[in-house]
DNA sequence: AGCTATTCGAGTACGATGTACGCAAGAGAG
DNA sequence: CTCTCTTGCGTACATCGTACTCGAATAGCT
């Protein structure tokens, strides 16, 4: 296992019921994975070391290269477990707006549980795990009459806001974990002078506008999602041939400023 | 200038004129976010080390020091400098599709050109080659009576296809310089295997409909940019308030799978 | 011109990382 | 027991960002 591995992680399964000789393994791949996990959780993932990881399983580092051929595909197991907890149906409710709302939510909280896992930039992960979530989204706008590349396109709609919203939430707590300071001191001694000096140089006025008259970073985190969520599910009703059924009840999402 | 900086890098411009005694600086920040970038455009940038950098520029590491506080400031550098290369007109046209398109194409343009960037996974970067770009985008929304909150909102949906399309475009090849395969090395060997065996398994009813029916993976790049780009822009379409004249002259985008 | 204050250039060094290598310890099969 | 295979893990290496330090260079003043 300790080999330069050249396939995915996913073709090279644990071998948990091994017959023959040899030792017995002590570890396994699912309780790395949880420790990384926790690891990742309290302090950030860039201190789920090899080192850490195996300290806190009474190890060395060298141990996980039994279960794991690199970092690189732990993260991977480590992402794909923190998919398991999106907990969905076994299959779409019929009402495609529920069911995409559902992943949003669960996916975010997942997101805030894990916050690690919104600073990767990585190409989709493809454990059972994920995939699960895929073809729950993708199955929801499904019977539409829509061509495939329609449907994915329309998912990815959703899931990259997602994605960017949790990471404008929370990609702070990484980096204030990497400076030392907090939100507050981000904002009023990294940036907030340089913010103030931006407005008042005239140069930006939609930036200024947006400092100025902006309610949305003011708003709970929640709100300031579903808001955003409305714009993207609306889009999505838009795009679906004659099906105004599941569209929301207001003509446009509730504007939290006042309009 | 070594010291820990504790203001954002965007506070502590450059002295290019210093008047007084002392040595004459014998490099700038411009030319060395230049090497570094040249560097991260060759090589990836996890090649753009303080050493290589400090090599190519006929110096040691530690001098850069005296004009980057810490290497993450030197990458918002780096950052910024790649907007600068998004050329846009000093005000929007009117035509708030074509200029969200524009800024759209330019933005992909100038990821292709910088792989490295899309990478990241960081804060909002507030350079002013930035804050440029963002206020030309969110001007092209002003003027239909919407509260600058759905302004934001709507402008974000197009910056994050933007991020993810181009992600999703070249993501790969920052994988491929750490694993030394190629995209079609990492078809085949890497993952395509574990795909077929996934679709065999029949789990996964609409992932594999997707890989057996789906063109747009097989459509050239910048077709399957257009695609998504036509959804996300008829959804802005959608969202203003009563101007059809900017909307697209189909009713959906066109869709290269044959509908 | 010479002195002084100040700034830049860069070598050395430290703690950290991922992980290749090699060998000892353990466990079923004969 | 002996053989064979697997796991456990200590050691070692290359590489990273960067703190510390001191000599070299330069402008203004006497």
């Amino acid at each position: 296992m300790s080999d330069t591995s050249n396939v995915s992680i996913w073709m090279r399964p644990e071998q948990v019921q091994r017959a023959g000789p040899g030792r017995r393994p002590g570890y396994s791949r699912a309780q790395i994975t949880a420790t990384a996990i926790r690891i990742a959780d309290a302090d950030g993932l860039d201190a789920a070391t090899m080192r850490r990881i195996g300290q806190e399983l009474g190890t060395g580092a060298m141990s996980l290269y039994r279960y794991v051929p690199k970092r690189d595909d732990l993260i991977d197991l480590m992402v794909d477990a923190v998919a398991s907890e999106i907990e969905l149906p076994d299959r779409p409710s019929g009402d495609w707006r529920a069911d995409l709302s559902l992943v949003a939510h669960q996916t975010r909280a997942a997101g805030f549980r894990h916050p690690w896992q919104v600073t990767l930039a990585r190409r989709p992960t493809l454990g059972p795990n994920s995939l699960r979530v895929y073809d729950f989204a993708l199955s929801a706008l499904d019977g539409f009459g829509l061509h495939i590349d329609a449907m994915t396109t329309l998912n990815s709609m959703v899931a990259n806001y997602v994605d960017s919203a949790v990471r404008d939430e929370i990609g702070w707590l990484e980096h204030a974990r990497h400076t030392g300071m907090d939100r507050s001191q981000w904002m009023t001694e990294y940036v907030g002078p340089y913010v103030n000096q931006v407005v008042a140089s005239g140069k930006y006025p939609m930036f200024s506008r947006n400092i100025r008259e902006g309610t949305l970073s003011h708003q709970p985190p929640d709100v300031r999602f579903q808001y955003g969520l409305d714009y993207v599910l609306n889009a999505i009703a838009d795009a679906l041939p004659g099906q105004p059924i599941h569209r929301a009840p207001d003509a446009g999402p509730t504007t939290p400023g006042g309009c």
